[in-house]
DNA sequence: TTGTATGCGTTATCAG
DNA sequence: CTGATAACGCATACAA
């Protein structure tokens, strides 16, 4: 057997013959009416299994409770991390969470973001897919006051909120503490040039380099399209020059794990013949046996946990306060080298 | 500048000096309205970039055109993976997806359902936590008409829909592939005893023992409530023992990482000294030097999509037909063996 | 072919 | 302290 409808406050209303005015206040504990009439109402609705109707309050408030997230990949442990947090202090809010991933898709990113809209999200968290290039779509939203936080893949713009990583003090160190061993024939596997993540990552790699001393080399910096073949092909030609290096930076922790295989591939000892120093996507380098010498971490939890605590301290604004001057929330955790035991 | 309220129907009828309900069906493409109606009514639809208030429909429909996920851990790489797939099939049917981890702790397993539930999900996905016992929360879904489909993590009944994987198939394989190289000493770190995965497994264990008449040892078969020091316990035990294993089945990819660091530290040549088989959770064993000589593939991927696909057949039945002997679709995957090729 | 009226469940405003 | 009423945006049965 099962019902079709739940409870509302007007069935309560009848049976208790008042008005569902007077229900509606009681459950909301309102001072202006009477103890007998609360606690009667109170107690039919916990008989009937009373529950509000949250579609009809979002209608009503204009308000849903819900935010949305917007990714590039679910899948990825990286993001994954970021919104196990995200939901977790959602849910210390009573707020629900909406997902979407963009799969680096431009345009499955303007879908959900318009679907996302039309849901009536009080508010978005959002790391930018890879090869988004306008940002008219997220624009659109905030034109109806629908804050948005971005999230470790962020726009490059000032007038937005933000909770990222800076690459540089971890970069840095890597550099640092590959030239305290004495090596200084240090590449870059880079991502693709066109992502802001790449562009981030060359110019600390030359100021690196610049700090030590250490001329550049073009050859010593390639690129990747992050594809397996990509990945092998940037090592081929780093392995074909004249002093090939003697360590390199990877773009991320899975550029990492295929530059290890062509490195050994060639007879050379991680860690020993070469090294490398990734940007931390795994949670579990420290299982394996080969890995690199040092991640640079971007702490995604902690990013996810602060653009979610921007994204409350935005939808808590009293709307109808006009702030003159818009101030932008922009937090910049530093990243961090973790130096691998071996 | 920013608009408060987005256009509505209202709008577009008063601008157009016709009446809503004309509006609503013209954007329907209702065959009663004219054509020219319908064009003009479209175009300025178009141009005041109306969107449809998702909210009202929702409440008027008593449909919110989102579906539920209940998992365990969000950040788990099985479980994202099974969201990841959730999400893609759910966006092609233009459904939003609500998630929620109870993180294995039963008491936000009931919040979040009852939250799912006052957000009138259309349907929900559940994998149900390690820690459950009850029943009760899920059947009140079901009361209110939300159909519900378990995924991989099931209750033990046989009144529910679900879509999971049959451990026997590969399991009986690990065994077989283990006695065809010689080996007959397996023993099996198990979960926690309580859970049903963990009861499932032991089945199997003693199922493909016997099947190579190979005798049961008690000692060989130990359990950890999976925390690192629980892990290292049980290798401790089964390397204390006068003969220990040659091959080791354990619960998860944690455990066996856990496991083979154990191996490790006794100067073991792991898939020399040491066999590993394992349930598979991690997708990278591939890349790691020291790994199972197999994995038992449970198909996160698939088993998601299958969940979705029937929750979906069970969304879009008529709700008015009522179906006299309820027939729950049940898909049980088998699991397969995957060699690691080392 | 189009318009009018109604209701979905809730809250807020006013009046008593 | 409580009740009547309107409103939120949309879809639809009914009327014209």
């Amino acid at each position: 057997m099962s019902i079709n409808r739940l409870p509302t406050i007007k069935e309560i209303a009848r049976k208790l013959n008042i008005s569902t005015s007077t229900v509606s206040r009681a459950l909301h504990d309102h001072p202006s009416i009477g103890w007998v009439t609360t606690m009667r109402v109170k107690q039919l609705a916990e008989e009937l299994n009373y529950e509000p109707n949250f579609s009809a309050i979002s209608f009503k408030q204009r308000k849903t409770f819900t935010i949305g997230v917007l990714l590039p990949n679910l899948s990825e442990a990286f993001f994954s991390t970021a919104i196990s947090g995200i939901e977790e202090f959602a849910s210390t809010k009573k707020y629900n969470v909406l997902i979407g991933q963009s799969l680096d898709d431009p345009e499955r990113e303007v879908r959900i973001l318009e679907s996302m809209k039309n849901h009536r999200v009080d508010g978005m968290i959002v790391s930018v897919s890879k090869n988004t290039t306008s940002f008219e779509h997220f624009e659109q939203l905030q034109h109806y006051n629908i804050p948005i936080v971005f999230f470790d893949c962020i726009p490059e713009r000032t007038d937005v909120h933000y909770s990222a990583c800076n690459l540089q003090t971890g970069m840095l160190k890597a550099i640092e503490t590959l030239v305290a061993k004495g090596i200084t024939n240090i590449a870059l596997i880079n991502g693709p040039a066109h992502l802001n993540a790449s562009k981030q990552r060359q110019q600390i790699y030359f100021k690196g380099l610049k700090m030590h001393n250490i001329p550049y080399d073009p050859q010593m910096m390639q690129t990747t399209d992050l594809s397996k073949e990509g990945n092998l092909a940037a090592m081929d030609k780093l392995f074909s020059l004249e002093h090939p290096p003697k360590a390199i930076i990877t773009f991320n922790d899975y550029l990492a794990l295929d530059a290890i295989v062509a490195a050994k591939a060639r007879n050379m000892v991680i860690n020993k013949d070469i090294y490398f120093i990734s940007f931390a996507n795994l949670p579990i380098w420290s299982y394996m046996n080969e890995r690199p010498l040092a991640s640079i971490e971007q702490f995604p939890h902690l990013q996810a946990e602060k653009a979610t605590e921007i994204l409350f301290s935005l939808m808590e604004a009293e709307p109808g306060i006009e702030v003159k001057k818009p101030c932008y929330q922009q937090v910049i955790f530093d990243s961090e080298l973790i130096l691998h035991s071996l």
